[in-house]
RNA sequence: GGGGACGUGGUGUAGCCUGGUUUAACACGCCGGCCUGUCAAGCCGGAGAUCGCGAGUUCAAAUCUCGUCGUCCCCGCCA
């Protein structure tokens, strides 16, 4: 006899329907003449009951425990009036057990599979299995499944073709640290893991594939956070004989049909979009979070400030430096305001991302005695609140000020709105804001290693190629970011597909000749064959899963993620090898090993 | 590489600041008993932690100090 129904799929239709579950115990409630027991499968929970009439069944079912595994048959029956439970999609209905089998036992879990308490991280990820039991965490698998369903649906409808690519490849320069695998048939050599399939994209653009995507797993030897983990999950499209729009309009497509099958959220399109120096120097990061509007955008000051007699802001700007600030209204800070204690957290905070210190201005503020009547009214002028007097005004916003370089005084205040957003949780006014962030550097300056680096990467189309013979940090490139909720979600450009410029690409990225043609000289002998113009991008598809499941950290929408050192809790990974594996591989093994 | 938070029965927390009436508290879970309509069942009883680990200060350490390990958040890093 095998299971007719799932649980959670019961209801009053099914009533006097002889019907056989398979389920486990989510709880038991014995109430010494009748047993009810919440038997859970993927769809749900419905409750089955055992009556004392049936006394040999009665007396079994005294032993069952929590998470055992159960196979019943039985009626299904309209609850008794006053018995129903709203609460549960199945409430409406009851099995009445004639049946019952233990399938399984099961010992006493370690923490409690239950919607009222989760248990922390680690021990969720050591018996990772008990927790994807969790409806929260079965319902974002769920979600992450029909994503990327409609993802392949969607795009194979437009013309597009899933095509897989290597996960055993060719470490490349620049970029991320990459993942290796040593070649047991080449002693000495490597394959490295993809950061992203890149290179492969646009040599089947070269083939002639016109439209690629894939659904692919990338791979990243970098620190992990939140939104970071070593093995993540792209859309990775291409496409041939487009412009920035063709790729832009796809997108779109695919992110509102995806926001209206999966939540039900209709989002118009076109999206916004934003020039990269407008969101750096007005929310002070290449992905704003644009859900609030108007609130806290960062404003510069320095002009008003100039001539002060406060030095810090005077000789900041004289230094070449600029003074910028947020300002927050009291509507929004709320009748408290800003405790001291609150304020030196916050000086703290911006210290720690490299502010010399941060400065603030209202009613009561130390450094007001700095600044004259007409200073004073000025800077609440430029930041659009007009100021009459100098009495206390109780509705004049709290300023915080940075006065820095430019680009530190924009990184501390994007973080320092962000920071204040959640500190008084400050409601958005939008709950899904997407806008594209475009006009990025085709390149940026590196300290570290005394040449331009590709902000985006070595294959982006310059906008006119004739800037590269000139300042090149004035070069624009044919790049966009797609940035929801202050998350990116994705980045793509319009690819170079001539061998000259490519090579010259490289020669000012400093990558030689050789080294060009050691580690991408596939790429260039392709575009030599008539290489198509082309372009794509690549969405995150773990960040958008994360977003659209409500979840902070991209490890609650992946089945089985890592931790902050990139330890697997549940399987142990990475562990040491046997020295026997090590020879084979030709890996040295060292004295004392086994 | 750096900054910060946390670590107390099986789970989640309180206690720590201000060391000693704490026999380390509470809730959930677990075990046993009672109970025929509950649904995060209820009532009664019970078991279960030397407070991550190590050192130090002290008459005395969950509590203070240092180190160490682990987890999480952030900076760097992630084209």
């Amino acid at each position: 006899m095998k299971r007719t129904h799932y649980c959670g799929e019961l209801n009053l239709k099914n009533v006097n329907q002889k019907v056989i579950l398979c389920g486990w115990v989510h709880t038991r409630r014995d109430h010494g003449g009748v047993i009810f027991i919440d038997l859970r499968d993927r769809e749900g929970i419905v409750q089955v009951v055992f009556r004392p009439e049936e006394k040999d069944l009665f007396i079994r079912a005294e032993k069952i425990r929590s998470e055992y595994v159960l196979q019943i048959e039985g009626n299904v029956s309209s609850r008794p009036d006053g018995t129903k439970n709203p609460k549960l999609p199945t409430g409406e209905v009851e099995i009445i057990v004639e049946k019952m089998e233990i399938l399984n036992t099961s010992e006493v879990p370690p923490f409690e599979i239950s919607s009222f308490s989760v248990a922390g991280e680690e021990l969720r990820l050591k018996y990772r299995y008990l927790d994807l039991r969790r409806k929260k965490l079965k319902d974002n698998l769920i979600i992450r499944h029909k994503l990327s369903h409609t993802v392949r649906k969607l795009l194979s409808g437009e013309g597009f073709i899933e095509i897989e690519t290597p996960f055993l490849t060719k470490s490349t320069p620049e970029g991320a640290r990459d993942f290796l695998v040593p070649s047991r048939l080449n002693p000495g050599t490597f394959y490295a893991l993809p950061q992203s399939p890149q290179l492969f994209k646009q040599i089947l653009m070269v083939s002639g594939v016109d439209r690629y995507f894939q659904v692919v797993r990338c791979f990243r030897d970098e620190d992990l956070r939140a939104d970071r983990q070593p093995e993540f999950t792209q859309i990775d499209i291409e496409m041939s004989f487009v412009d920035e729009e063709d790729v832009i309009a796809t997108v779109e497509k695919l992110l509102s049909v995806l926001m209206r099958d999966i939540l039900g959220v209709e989002i118009k399109t076109p999206f916004a979009r934003m020039d990269y120096e407008y969101a750096i120097n007005t929310y002070g990061t290449d992905k704003p979070d644009l859900r609030y509007r108007d609130v806290m955008k960062i404003t510069d000051v320095s002009a008003v400030v100039a001539g002060s007699g406060f030095k810090i802001f005077s000789e900041a700007v004289k230094a070449g430096g600029c003074v910028k600030c947020v300002s927050v209204p009291p509507a929004v800070d709320g009748k408290a305001g800003f405790s001291r204690s609150a304020i030196d957290e916050l000086t703290k905070f911006a210290t720690g991302l490299g502010a010399k210190g941060l400065a603030w201005l209202n009613n009561s503020s130390p450094i007001k005695r700095f600044f004259s009547d007409g200073e004073i009214k000025n800077i609440y002028s430029v930041i659009g609140y007009n100021r009459e007097g100098t009495q206390p005004d109780p509705a004049a916003p709290m300023v915080f000020f940075i006065a820095d370089k430019k680009e530190t005084a924009n990184a501390v205040l994007g973080a320092l709105r962000t920071e204040i957003i959640n500190r008084l949780k400050i409601k958005p006014v939008l709950e899904y804001e997407f806008v594209w962030v475009v006009n990025f550097p085709l390149f940026e300056w590196s300290e570290e290693e005394k040449r331009f680096v590709s902000m985006h990467h070595p294959f982006t189309q310059p906008v006119d190629e004739k800037m590269l013979d000139g300042d090149l940090s004035k070069v624009a490139a044919r790049a966009y970011d797609i940035v929801l909720n202050g998350t990116e979600l994705g980045g793509g450009s319009i690819r170079i597909h001539r061998t000259d410029l490519q090579e010259k690409i490289f020669s000012i990225l400093k990558i030689s000749g050789s080294e060009a043609k050691d580690r991408f000289g596939f790429l260039l002998e392709a575009l030599k064959f008539g290489a198509p113009p082309h372009g794509g991008i690549a969405l995150g598809f773990d960040r958008l899963c994360a977003i659209l499941c409500g979840e902070e950290s991209i490890r609650d929408v992946i089945a089985f993620p890592k931790t902050q050192k990139g330890i697997c809790p549940l399987t142990g990974a990475p562990d040491a090898v046997s020295s026997k594996q090590l020879k084979e591989l030709s890996i040295e093994v060292k004295d004392g090993e086994k």
